[in-house]
DNA sequence: AATGAATGAGACTTCATTCAT
DNA sequence: AATGAATGAAGTCTCATTCAT
């Protein structure tokens, strides 16, 4: 018999997570304390470790619910039938991803890499994260197949295949926003209409 | 006048940029310490704060190499003239890529999202990292304008537009073999030949 | 008019006492904490805090009780009139501290090991147990002076000196018990047999 | 090639353990801090971590080198030949572990119990301890079988089980010490002698 | 009376760096 | 130049205790 809710747990970590969050982006991964997470969430010592067993816990949790939060937040643009063409559509998932990143003075793409960079020595996480893209890589193969069916997408290729490229051209983009700057969506989706203007029937006009 | 020659000392500096980058990718970045790098370079203590004033600019250092070697082995590929086509030309650099970070048991591709974490917290070397990237993407945009001369790109298509969605796709395809597996270089080039299939003047693309 | 009888706190310190006995005979002295305490008396925090000021206090009850315990239940032994000769006299205490100090799993003669330890860091503590023993120890010169009066034991010597002697080895067997292993009570009371052999009338001693 | 020496390196540690004996003996096993035995040592943290692997080996090696000690200081009592009769022979271990134990403010006897305490929960101390307490228990039977051999103690008895009464003795005459006070050895002497003054040949006046 | 979530002081330990040899 | 012992600030985490419900 809780005295307290589920929403009122489920508020604390995500109070913790978003402390987390926050803090990983001013002061990098290393450089964050746990000492500093609890001064920003506004908890106790004490509570953070109730919520979560430790530094490692929390940072795996950020990781995977702020990834989970973005995959959830493209379902209406991965699964919308019929997807438009392959610029629109893409143009769309980085909208979408930037809208969903843009949090105040933080960009979760920014703090993704170190998410990414914690998961490479973090086997569960690591594990967890995989999973996670390769559903987002499988979604992405259904729009190619989608594609295909309407004579968008020569069907002699893997959509496997392109469902991969998409997903690298997703993941490079916030790479590249935070590594080189001057990424812009724009320059990405004109240049993807530049490369695809030959295919079979570019847009969604067709039958 | 030195008692050692500059060889000697780029020698040990290499030997200890070596050893920080085995353990980053065997311990992740966070868990590295200083007395790590020390125990594997094989060298004391004393000496290896000698060659370097402290952790970050070791760590500093090793992502500044890895990602200057990585370019300088890419030189052969940007600078050829002429280029080859798109998805041909993008089959060499995700291939250099790879032939230049495989090394041994560890593969520098997952480095470097260790690097592009840490590069988010050390303004200097972000400044640092920033201008490399920055170069190989004029570099790419130049084998942009070789396409557009030869009519193998739309002359309308800004080739820096270009430029920057093949260094998302070099970005990109790193962070997917990390993060989620199954990354095959074949598997995006074959993606990329369907996509740019229509294009005036498709290249030769070997296999 | 309290809302619970004295029969119910009772049962609830004595609850909560022996949970602390069996936490600490599983984990030791330093490791056992409050909240160990707590979950294996199946109350709640707030609960055991009405009945117990804090840890100390819940400590130095379960020495407290446990020593009085073992005192309680040699009464028998030290008050038998007349009593035994020496070797079936003491024969009886160890045997009756050992079915006193069994209890399922858990062996208090161990665990008094811990108790010791705790007392001395205790003055509160230290007194009461010093008390006790020290009663303890004039019951044993009672039954020495029983043992001179008929004839067993040599009428010049001490009987505080042969009470110090007797709860010597008391204690002693139970040390050597948890540090060494292997030591026997009829072992001991064949040796003290063996020695006592030449005096004056020597008591029956029982198998 | 080390740059200190054996003995600067054995003097540190001895350094250290006293300080962490000196500690328990005023603040008890539970309420010392690794902070405390640093302090007393002179040393600073980071060199008591390079001495000791932690709290648990401070404690340990402590306890070791203690029993070690007092072992070791008995030896010219346990091995000497012919040994004196049983109280005297007692006398002398009695005498000689009261002014092994005693140092300054502190009486490792009283310190012992913690020692005691804490072998109880950690397997690998136990181990030791126990190893140790049993060579004493040897050295202390081949004692019982000279007093066979010479005819001072009956050659019917068990040399083990008088040597399990001997240490049971040694023990527990540190724990009523610490524990009841008021324990002499005088007193503890003279009872022995009393008990055993039927024995077959009384003393070392045997050929 | 009972509950258990919250608290925060303080414990243990690591590790980047210095400096005497 | 080289070594590695020493340092101590700072990090992670536990746990005895309180108190609103």
């Amino acid at each position: 018999m809780p005295r307290i809710t589920d929403e009122q747990r489920d508020a604390r970590r995500t109070q913790i997570l978003d402390a987390a969050r926050a803090c990983v982006a001013e002061y990098g991964l290393e450089a964050v304390s746990v000492e500093m997470i609890i001064a920003r969430s506004g908890l106790s010592t004490g509570t953070v470790y109730r919520y979560f067993k430790g530094k490692g816990e929390i940072i795996a949790a950020a990781v995977i619910s702020g990834t989970a939060g973005l995959i959830r937040a493209l379902q209406p643009v991965l699964t919308q039938d019929p997807p438009p063409g392959l610029p629109a559509f893409m143009q769309q998932v980085l909208r979408r991803t930037e809208s969903y990143s843009k949090r105040g003075d933080i960009d979760l793409r920014h703090v993704a890499l170190h998410g990414w960079s914690h998961s490479q020595s973090d086997p569960e996480l690591k594990a967890a994260v995989e999973t996670m893209y390769q559903g987002a890589r499988q979604q992405l193969a259904q729009v190619c197949k989608k594609w295909q069916a309407t004579g968008q997408l020569d069907s002699d290729v893997d959509p496997d295949a392109v469902a991969q490229l998409l997903l690298t051209i997703a993941l490079g983009f916030s790479a590249q926003h935070a590594l080189a700057g001057g990424a812009g969506i724009d320059a990405h989706i004109k240049a993807l209409s530049a490369l695809t203007s030959g295919l079979p029937h570019p847009g969604p006009t067709s039958t």
